[in-house]
DNA sequence: GCCGTTTTCGGCCCGACTGTTTTCAGTCG
């Protein structure tokens, strides 16, 4: 069983203990320990090999022994009790917006609501209102934060988030008094997926700002409006908190909300040990506040070099600040080009020239072609004889375009079933790098899966592996393949392996990017972009590198273009 | 259930907002 599950079944215990009405403390264990695991990610079997698990913070003896005999048996005895004592249905109620452990329970004993459907017909019958503790306004609250949970899957691309988060913050900038606005929450963090939006601005007066907030075009119904804080819905059923607090506290503000509360937690024990108390608003010491007009000011007060915010998991980062400076993390402006990019010869929407200008004008010295190859046949696969001509294009268009700026001639190279690939060595050999990618077959048991990808990644004339588990971000699941093999040939054979930029990818993730990164391996971050506009896809390639705390030195495509052109030669970049 | 330079018991981050309850519990982040 892999860390992943193990993670997620103990979210659930912690869960269902709190639907039983369990100590919420001991609820809470679970959900810690669920969070160590996911930061172990692929060391867990490692941890649980040496004899080290309870060692790791979160982890105690009663829950490493559990996870032991999760990952060994594939069961847990007490996991099983737990489901069998609660109704399967009665987790899916806390989706519901408003609805916490204990207000299920009571809708559980006094109506026997165990399902998403119970809850619909109890209210629109009126019988939650009458319940002790209930009312009217709860009622309505709880039918609408079902259409919500019906309506969307609660979750938004980071792509989505930044769309819809833009003009409120414009909004709100342009609000007489506010001196500062930033996005917070997870969107700063910059994760993969966003469940809600966190705004935060600083003035002296926040009223009339979050009364403009409650107000504005795209706000869909109003959740909460009070004198520093308002929460609302947005058109598409997303959730927005916009915060106000005074100029003074908007270092503070600003780190807190940023979070994640798992960070936050473990900075608040920091101050409480050494003497000092931390929340929203500042930071108190004996002697009264402790002023910082910064978030790295208030690191400092705390005794800590500054920490990135997509650092922010406590998942080791405030060990490492305490230790010493985190290197910088690479920045979008260290990318020097990039590859993997589609052309109207297969399915982009722009020609060889108009991609190569946009990538110029993105401050781009390169920019590396690859269309699909010829097994890619719904997306314009180039035969042979197509892939010939497309080169004398690039050729062509190199001497038009300069010295200063370079069109490399790659190709996206579907891995077959069987591992090889789409074109014989000779014609591999005549294209400046090769991107191998799986574009079939995704149902393949992971054995097969893995064989298939690390035969490709040790083909001498495969450059990079793009996109290396296929996966569409709430759409579709990665194939079953062991990364951890494929991270482990990628750093024998010198393959460089690709963080897909495109949003809906981000493919090598943020962990095994940083494991690919401590195995050896180079990054390279492409946009796989299929227009001239999917280069700004970049950015979010440059999140997932952030996150998995990348510097430029580790990502390939940092390197100018003088050593970037000695490198790509059949054989692999890293040969 | 976890944890410890106030340690093996007795704490566990903390503030805003809502609704319903007249003094606060529940939820959220």
């Amino acid at each position: 069983m892999r860390s992943a599950d193990v993670a997620r079944i103990l979210d659930e215990m912690g869960t269902l203990l709190e639907l039983k009405g369990e100590n919420p403390f001991r609820c809470r264990a679970y959900h810690n320990a669920a969070d160590a695991v996911r930061g172990l990610g692929d060391d867990l079997p490692d941890r649980i090999a040496s004899g080290k698990l309870a060692e790791v913070p979160g982890i105690g003896e009663t829950i490493q022994r559990k996870i032991i005999q999760l990952v060994t048996t594939g069961s847990l005895p007490s996991y099983e009790q737990l489901r069998a004592e609660l109704p399967p249905g009665l987790v899916a109620l806390l989706r519901v917006p408003g609805l916490g452990p204990k207000k299920i329970k009571a809708l559980h004993e006094a109506l026997q609501i165990e399902s998403l459907a119970d809850l619909r017909r109890a209210g629109e019958s009126g019988k939650i209102a009458g319940l002790k503790g209930f009312g009217a306004k709860t009622q309505r609250k709880i039918l609408e934060g079902l259409a919500f949970v019906e309506s969307t899957g609660g979750r938004i691309l980071q792509s989505t988030a930044w769309r819809l988060v833009a003009p409120i913050v414009e909004a709100v900038r342009s609000c007489p008094g506010v001196v500062r606005v930033e996005v917070c929450g997870s969107l700063r963090r910059r994760l993969e997926t966003i469940g809600d939006l966190d705004v935060l601005f600083a003035a002296e007066d926040p009223v009339p700002v979050l009364d403009r907030f409650v107000g504005l075009p795209e706000v869909a119904a109003v959740l909460s409006h009070g004198e520093t804080k308002a929460s609302v819905r947005l058109a598409g059923g997303v959730q927005c908190d916009l915060r106000g607090v005074r100029p003074e506290q908007f270092p503070f503000a600003l780190h807190y909300f940023t979070g994640s509360k798992a960070h936050n937690i473990a900075l608040r024990k920091r101050a409480i040990a050494r003497g000092l108390r931390l929340n929203e608003y500042g930071l108190e010491g004996q002697e009264g506040p402790i002023p910082c007009s910064s978030e790295e000011e208030l690191f400092q007060a705390l005794g800590l070099h500054p920490i990135p915010p997509e650092l922010r998991e406590d998942r080791g980062e405030i060990e490492r600040a305490e230790a010493g400076p985190i290197p910088p993390l690479i920045e979008r402006k260290d990318l020097t080009g990039t590859f993997h990019c589609h052309t109207d010869w297969s399915d982009g929407g722009n020609t060889l020239l108009e991609m190569a200008e946009a990538a110029r004008a993105r401050g781009l010295s390169y920019l590396g072609i690859a269309d699909h190859s010829r097994s890619a046949g719904y997306a314009g696969g180039l035969s042979i004889d197509r892939v010939r001509r497309q080169g004398e294009e690039i050729d062509a268009l190199n001497d038009q375009l300069g010295p200063d700026f370079r069109l490399f001639k790659g190709i996206e190279c579907d891995i077959l079933a069987d591992g090889t690939l789409d074109y014989p060595d000779e014609v591999l050999a005549g294209f400046d790098y090769v991107v191998a990618s799986v574009h079939s077959n995704f149902g393949q048991p992971i054995g097969v899966m893995t064989a298939r990808i690390v035969r490709a990644v040790r083909h001498p004339m495969v450059t990079m592996l793009g996109h290396p588990t296929g996966r569409l971000l709430l759409r579709r699941d990665g194939y079953a393949v062991d990364l951890e093999a494929v991270i482990a040939e990628a750093a024998e054979a010198g393959t460089l392996i690709e963080i897909n930029a495109n949003p809906h990818r981000l493919d090598l993730d943020a962990e095994h990017s940083r494991r690919a990164r401590d195995r050896g391996v180079r990054l390279v971050i492409n946009p796989d972009a299929h227009a001239v506009g999917g280069l700004d896809d970049l950015d979010y390639g440059v999140g997932v590198a952030r996150r998995a705390g990348l510097g430029p030195s580790d990502v390939f495509n940092t390197a100018p273009l003088s050593r970037i052109a000695a490198e790509l030669r059949p054989g692999g970049a890293g040969a």
